[in-house]
DNA sequence: CATGAATGAGGGTTCATTCAT
DNA sequence: CATGAATGAACCCTCATTCAT
């Protein structure tokens, strides 16, 4: 519906992640939210119960678009025949997209919120497998615990999403090129 | 000296680095410090501004002695006359090993502080340098952008830290020697 | 606007009026002038910035009305004719008169507050140029420094409101009789 | 006795009315004055009960030496048989020389103290007094109402303190010869 | 659907004063 | 005679939240 109601609820969740995304969960106030959206603060409890209700909703929007990302990333995985390298940076590419075209959700969800935290490790989790999945298949070597390589990707995934991708400083593709490369093959000359 | 006042000092810093550690600095009371050392609040304010300013030099401690642990790394290296990746290895080592005898502060001083985006970003440019050196010596492949590949090895220390150190989940040496391995030779079987 | 808003704004003025003349600055506390208006400190916080800002607002009210009156006493003098002494009293009895009238907001804005010293040295700077002018039409003796004479003016006027006017011991029309006999023509017996 | 306790009394004593003069009762901390004299707070109490008492000490001293002073003018004035226009302004140039050697304890005991309330009422009273002996005896006109003849003078006097004595813009005996003058004679030409 | 108005609960900070030595 | 250390009691102010309309 595009009733008033439904319209002023999208107006305050708007006004909210720019508040949030710059001035962090405990800075913002309702009345900063309000104000933004110029409507009164009773009105936002009309729409919202709390102030944790709405950061809730916001990061659980975020984390759900990200997680339907990675699952279609996976499924489209299957379906095309790459080599695993391309594949690879072509799940980075399309995460680095996400941020940098969800730049103040992205900071919110994956930075500031605690749930934040989770949601990495489940990343963690899934890289994990996917790595020692591919282990098994022989394209890595087994001397690495895949759980660090993982851990230590999703690291600086969140580094350069935060310092590059997020500042406007790099392009997705070109990080997830970077990182691959370095995953793979590592910096020494040979 | 071991007077009376500096004891209570030393007392309020200790629970001040607990607080701050567990709940993080706004979710942190005056009176949650100083109820853990049973004294009253009047009592703090004798030995600390405000609640910035015990935040603060908690923060510059830690930092002061993370910058003192990597100058004097420096140092070392140049006189050992090691390989390379041996002496990385050492220098992870060190960071790791203080990150896991001082897990408390580090929480606080890396990863809750506002202040750590600007540790971090020194730790880049830093390394940046340091790899770029390397490069132009023909350690390192010439086709790396080496202020990403720093911003990526940063944040992989940070997760690290936070998830396998500071979990007590994994050694510093296990660590940097797992990550001089992939940042080295990749992880790509050959 | 008669709105509930106002209303208690106004309430709150009222009140805050009482306690600061009646206790100072200083110890009046916001919960004294909540309590007597029977509603919560935030709601003080509503209306008023600080502590502050209501004392100033207090102060600017009288100070502005004061000048006003000052100024409007000035216009007509110019019109009417009467003799100087007259018009001189008149212009002290109006004074007086406002001093009557806003007993607590006088204490105030003429006593307590810091910006009443230059409320006064104001009035001691427009009374010498009155008076020099005056000098100079010949009127006032040559012998006199009209800086002093006013200053001492001033300090007459201070001292009859507070223990004259505002405890209603005499009547403003006496007093500026009494005032300008003085200064005219000496208590001396001829 | 020259002891070190009646040492240290004086040393806070003479910092008390320095900074009671600078900054008032209730601005003055008892930690301004125990710093500026280099001991410790409980010093002070081994001095003075509270802050009203050393307060009340300052004014009391200072409003001795004042009586002081005014009865031995009342028995000189009657020794000497100049005319009585020269014995006031004699009177009025101890006064003020009086506030002059003594400029912050005039602060603190003739403008900021409560009691100063008390003081000049009984100021106004002994003038008042002998105003009204000096007009039985035909001195002055019978016009005029004597207490608030008084009344205005010490409002005169206390405002000529302030801002000509305290600030060292006039001179004592110019001061008085001024304000004899004008309640003598007038400022009105003949 | 929205608002004007109000509040409960608490947080940081200050300061005169005192205890134990 | 003096101090190092500590505290009781307030005070100003903020903010998420709600009531009545």
């Amino acid at each position: 519906m595009d009733s008033d109601g439904e319209v002023t609820k999208q107006l305050l969740l708007e006004k909210a992640v720019e508040q949030f995304a710059e001035c962090g969960y405990h800075s913002t106030k309702i009345s900063d939210i309000v104000n933004k959206a110029k409507v009164t603060q009773p009105t936002f409890y009309l729409y919202f119960e709390s102030k944790e209700a709405i950061f809730l909703e916001i990061t659980e929007f975020f984390q759900l678009q990200l997680i339907n990302l990675t699952s279609a990333s996976l499924l489209e995985e299957n379906l095309e025949t790459h080599s695993l390298k391309l594949q690879i940076c072509l799940g980075l590419t399309r995460i680095f997209t996400f941020f940098e075209e969800n730049p103040l959700l992205t900071k919110i969800g994956f930075v500031e919120a605690d749930s934040a935290k989770e949601l990495k490790e489940n990343m963690v989790k899934q890289i994990t497998e996917n790595l020692k999945e591919e282990q098994r298949m022989g394209y890595f070597s087994d001397a690495y615990p895949m759980d660090l390589v993982a851990e230590s990707l999703v690291g600086s995934i969140e580094r350069l999403t935060l310092n590059e991708i997020l500042t406007k400083k790099s392009k997705p593709v070109d990080l997830a090129e970077v990182l691959v490369e370095i995953y793979f093959t590592g910096i020494q000359k040979k």
